[in-house]
DNA sequence: AAGTAACCGAGACGGTACGTCACGTCTTTGA
DNA sequence: TCAAAGACGTGACGTACCGTCTCGGTTACTT
């Protein structure tokens, strides 16, 4: 039998985060201001202040309260499919509200603010990064993929292609860049040894 | 013969855009108020207002204004090797101020500012990009790469893991991480083809 | 024949004085700037600096130089009569505008500019004053009016309870308002002698 | 025991009302601005704004704050001499600051402020009025007044010149002047029925 | 007729103040 | 005891005008 030890505490955080995830579909996470949201959840602005030190921590764990479609990897013959697989759906949650915007406003934080910038690589990046890195790895003692390879390396450049997507040209990315990108990334950029021959 | 034809403007364009890369040393270019460097800049706040729409457009010119050590690629008959020696200069001057933090904080503000987003890419990545791929291009033409390449993709593999270092994970880029990604984007993550032999 | 000496001139200070006239009616004089009128007038700010020394000498100037239905009083038998006919035609004036609102406006800067208070006395209110003296010095010396009276205290007694309604209480002055107050001054608030005995 | 119970507010408001007389005596009220009357009460530009909608609430407000000599009427058998050493002391507060550049200043303000207007009249003037009509009813009622008299036109008769010398002529008001306003005003402008005869 | 001076529109400029917003801290009050 | 409500000092926003100052481009008078 739980006592609702604490609850009312909980409900309030809770309401908070919701109203964070609301009110910056709305009106666009940069926009928004803890008085905003106080407001618009009922709540005083000491009760935020109590929780969190920054906008920027409140909209990571805003961000981490969503619905976790947590997307984990198959494990099949086929690495280069399986990562594939993994992108897409990656790539389908931060196309659209409210992970994209969400995730695209933290990583702005993230520029000029160090704990920010700490806590999304901690709390984000490196759970996804363990997936990959534990995927590859598999891969790689079933033969899949070169042997010799750094597997945090891999990582960067499996993510990085896809960031700089989502960042930089902010262009949608497609199916078809994801295969592209993979498809040159397990291919290399050298010419092919069996056509020099 | 008139001396000084027209030239206060520019002068006040410069002094603006020189108080800016300044004062956001000082105090960090996401602190930087249009107040603070009018002010320290002895110019009206109007007069800033008028060439600039916004911060973020204010950042880019005073980005561009900066000495451009106006880096480009070797043509020598090691692709690998002259990419290797480009990243190195890129990310050097991405390495210290005030280069790196003004970058940082245009991509942020590129994050909540579609129109920042678009004058970044077209005047600071659309051109480093041209470069690359002109080089990459010359080097397909020359057997050096894989003849079947998307040449943007490649701009794409190339940029999106420094970039990922420089933005996510916020670690130094080393001349290593920048020989490993080479490396690796050449060689290809497949099994050597002579390893499965 | 009059060759147009300095004919643009004259042309340009009508135009302006017409137009702050007209601004002045639609967003009301104390909300007038130099700059409206200028833009509105089609007319460098500098060409207004160069005429008047303050929006109040503006002002004044623009009021002036309305067509003034330059009211002077009859010289009837009836004194009584004929400042309360005075009384009527300046009060109709005043009632709407635009020369209402120009004199309110003008005698609020005047509260805190000397010049204007100055060139206000003098070329609005001392030409007024003296028709009203004359008159009533006419009345004097025909008996109409207590003979030990100081002429300059009369026109103060009697614009000064009409001024106080426009200015202090900015009710309607009607007929009737002037009626009263002639009466009351002609009369004196002493009890009738005639009516005590 | 709770000492200085919903003391702040209260504190502030007077601090406010202090700074605005002071700075008023200093630079002019016409000159004050918010943000000058902010700074010297150590006070934000909101704590302002949240009390006054405007200058002249505030203007007015400051002049009512100010230790009011409250000056009332004698009741002697004079009425003449009641009124004018009423004149007297009313004249000499308005004669010097900080009460008469105030005064000015509100009048200013209500020619263009019809909010400002209202309020000076009901909190400024009405209750002048009010003490003075009371004082014309008695000596009405003693016979020292003309029965038929309209005790409001009145009011504006005898204060009507005052102000027309306060805010027109811009004079100083004496004594003389006073005895002289009042003294025509008892006696009429019409020659004396003695005379007639 | 050409030269020259004055004047003009346009509007940039350094300022000052506006009235608003949000920050993060702090009281106060009600449940 | 805790939280809502929101007052508070601070500082920046973007705008409006101030009065001064170029800037070219006419006028219209002089020579």
């Amino acid at each position: 039998m739980t006592s609702t030890p604490r609850r009312r505490g909980a409900d309030r955080t809770e309401a908070i985060m919701r109203t964070t995830v609301e009110l910056g579909q709305e009106i666009g996470y940069a926009k928004l201001s803890i008085e905003a949201i106080a407001n618009r959840a009922g709540v005083g602005k000491h009760t935020i202040y109590r929780r969190w030190s920054s906008k920027g921590a409140l909209l990571l764990d805003s961000l981490l309260s969503l619905d976790d479609p947590d997307l984990d990897f198959s494990y099949t013959d086929d690495v280069l499919a399986d990562l594939r697989e993994q992108a897409y759906a990656a790539v389908e949650l931060l196309a659209r509200p409210p992970v994209g915007p969400l995730v695209q406003a933290l990583i702005a934080e993230a520029q000029h603010d160090p704990r920010v910038a700490a806590e999304f690589k901690e709390r984000f990046i490196t759970p996804m990064a363990g997936k990959l890195v534990k995927r590859l790895k598999a891969a790689q003692e079933e033969g899949h993929l070169s042997p010799d390879f750094d597997l945090d390396l891999a990582m960067a450049i499996c993510s990085g292609p896809l960031y700089f997507q989502f960042l930089i040209t902010q262009e949608p990315i497609t199916r078809e860049y994801v295969n592209d990108v993979f498809g040159a990334l397990f291919a290399g950029m050298s010419p092919r040894p069996a056509a020099t021959r």
